[in-house]
DNA sequence: AGCTGCCCTGAGAGCGCTCTCCCCCTGTTG
DNA sequence: CAACAGGGGGAGAGCGCTCTCAGGGCAGCT
């Protein structure tokens, strides 16, 4: 039956056909439409009626020409890398061969979905498509952007700060930028391995730390120092790593070789943690027995990884969901001041520790 | 400057202050933002210094409700999943934990960037969901969806079809349906593979197939046994896998226990591979010295897998691209007759073969 | 010179929706 | 009973853009 209305009009009904069905004015049919505000609730029922009887559905256009909203949301992966086609196509590559990005695609998609919006994916990973994006942001064909670099220096942030368009971001940015962000206690992560490790009765720990230019590498550093230190072992062997696996295998066997002795290895990531387990194997050490290891970020390394990784996890879908609540907020609230959520990190045990 | 103009006007300049500007009428304006035709030279030079004067964008709200196009495109992940939250977080995680995806975005971005489109992305897991993207196409926020299964007996597809929607799929469906799509050309992946096999000089081939009600599994198998029926060996033992690496090693325990002496396997996908390397070498067959590898996909899988695997790669990007292109092609002209663009796999030799 | 025809430009009518008035009707109060 | 308040509903003005239509100017032709 509503196929059959539908057909008759020979186009999509508009408000106009509902309204001549229902027997009351446009204006009416956009009240129950959208937030139901004073309006005869027998009238509210023959509109209803008249609106599933038509198969009626808003048309978005004209609704964002007068509403001055989009509805639709940016989804900017955003990073540094060169403006050749190929690495581009290597950048997208690395950006979703990374399961990180599938778990907060999901998220973003479950927050969003019961506000029936949908994320337009972007990438900002030249000058050039990052002017798009600030581009289609100010043209309004997004109310704003969730952004998640892939480098802590990335240029997108503080352009979408000048330019006064709404953003939040996945991770707090090297340097101070005035937009809300999610992250991970970082810190918090560190003691989680620290911890696990002073649990298990280690007692000469090394650690392969990240970039130390990135914050995440910072604080998982400092907060594994800490709580190595408040558990009686003050002085933690670094080697810094790329957050590669190839990066973490040479950490390892720097440390391997400045202490032969060590029983314990925490890897700021679980690429480097693998790397590290490889070199370990190689060298005749046996994971955990002789050498405990743990990882960070709960990655498919980390159960790919012979044997599999014991790790700190990080609430992705939650951090991606609360980031697009920031961002629908902001755009609904523009004057509120920018926030910050920080998400608490969880032990993941598996073999390697 | 351009912000002088920007802000003078309190809100983003529209056609009427260009024109007003340059000195000409609203339709000049749009004349010369739009396919240029018939204007004075003079005036379009005029024009466009009056765009970048004013730092005109043209609203994307006010042009789709006229034209009454979106000038979007929704990707949609779909597949038949279940309808809890956890389902479809897994959902989510899977499709995307999959590099394919990745590769996916990444053509069907490389497309679409030129021509100033962005996609919406999309999941059709659930009924609802899947509702959902056929009511977001007919309400005219999408023009058009790019449609890419994980699941064979995708429902979607012949809702699409059904509803009169432009669309384009990624792989032949399993029953036919009036849509356009791309593909590889599976059959002659499993002729590479058996080619490789045959000549390093392996006598006793079999094969670890994909499913078998889904067209990929199917033709990749035979594709395999025509080329090595061509080469002289008409009989290939043959064991049915899930595409995944525990039911590839399953398989691969199979074939060992029944053909013991064989000396080479094609695995319908990476993971199967890997599964089948374990295997292998747990029952101290070298690879590929005892017995030769080729997977499928060039995965991270077959890099991740020791010994690296021999490999048969789509060109996923190229096809994500074409995929882009005839959707594009089908909103220009919708009566086009539906069509299918099939892509050459190519053999990517690593270790294992 | 007068006419035809073409090229270019402007005027103006919407696209479908929201939202501000404004009016009417009912219920309440002095 | 008159005056008023207030809720519920309709009319209509746009939002910024495209596109048809008509008109003005000019070249080429008779």
């Amino acid at each position: 039956m509503s196929q059959d209305a539908q057909v008759s009009s020979s186009s999509a009904p508009t408000l106009e056909d509902v309204a001549r069905v229902a027997g009351v004015s446009r204006a009416t049919v956009s009240r129950v439409v959208n937030g139901v505000r004073n309006v005869d609730p027998a009238i509210q029922e023959a509109v209803r009626a008249a609106v599933t009887a038509t198969g009626y559905r808003p048309n978005r256009a004209a609704r964002s020409l007068v509403t001055r909203r989009a509805e639709t949301i940016a989804l900017v992966v955003s990073g540094a890398g060169g403006d050749s086609p190929e690495e581009q196509d290597a950048f997208a590559a690395r950006a979703f061969g990374d399961p990180f990005f599938g778990r907060v695609v999901s998220g973003v998609i479950g927050y969003l979905r019961p506000h029936g919006m949908h994320p337009v994916l972007m990438f900002a990973e030249t000058a050039a498509a990052r002017a798009e994006v600030v581009a289609y942001l100010r043209q309004g064909s997004a109310d704003g952007a969730l952004v998640v670099s892939t480098h802590a220096e990335d240029p997108l942030p503080p352009m979408l700060a000048e330019a006064g368009l709404a953003a939040v971001l996945f991770a707090r940015p090297a340097r101070p930028v005035p937009l809300s962000y999610v992250d991970l206690d970082h810190r918090d992560g560190g003691r989680l391995a620290a911890e696990r490790l002073l649990g298990l009765g280690r007692r000469r720990p090394a650690t392969i730390a990240g970039p130390l230019d990135v914050p995440a590498g910072q604080e998982r550093l400092a907060g594994f120092r800490d709580a190595m230190a408040r558990g009686g072992q003050p002085y933690v062997p670094v080697a810094e790593g790329g957050f590669t696996a190839r990066s973490g295998a040479e950490a390892m066997a720097r440390l391997l070789a400045d202490h032969p002795d060590l029983d314990a290895v925490f890897a700021a990531n679980d690429l480097m943690a693998e790397g590290a387990c490889r070199v370990l194997l190689e060298q005749g050490r046996r994971v955990p027995e002789d050498v405990a290891v743990v990882g960070f970020d709960d990655s498919p390394a980390a159960t790919a990884c012979r044997p599999p990784l014991t790790t700190v996890r990080q609430p992705v879908e939650d951090m991606a969901a609360e980031m697009a609540r920031l961002l629908r907020q902001r755009i609904e609230a523009p004057g509120t001041p920018v926030t910050s959520a920080v998400f608490d990190p969880e032990l993941v045990v598996r073999e390697s520790a």
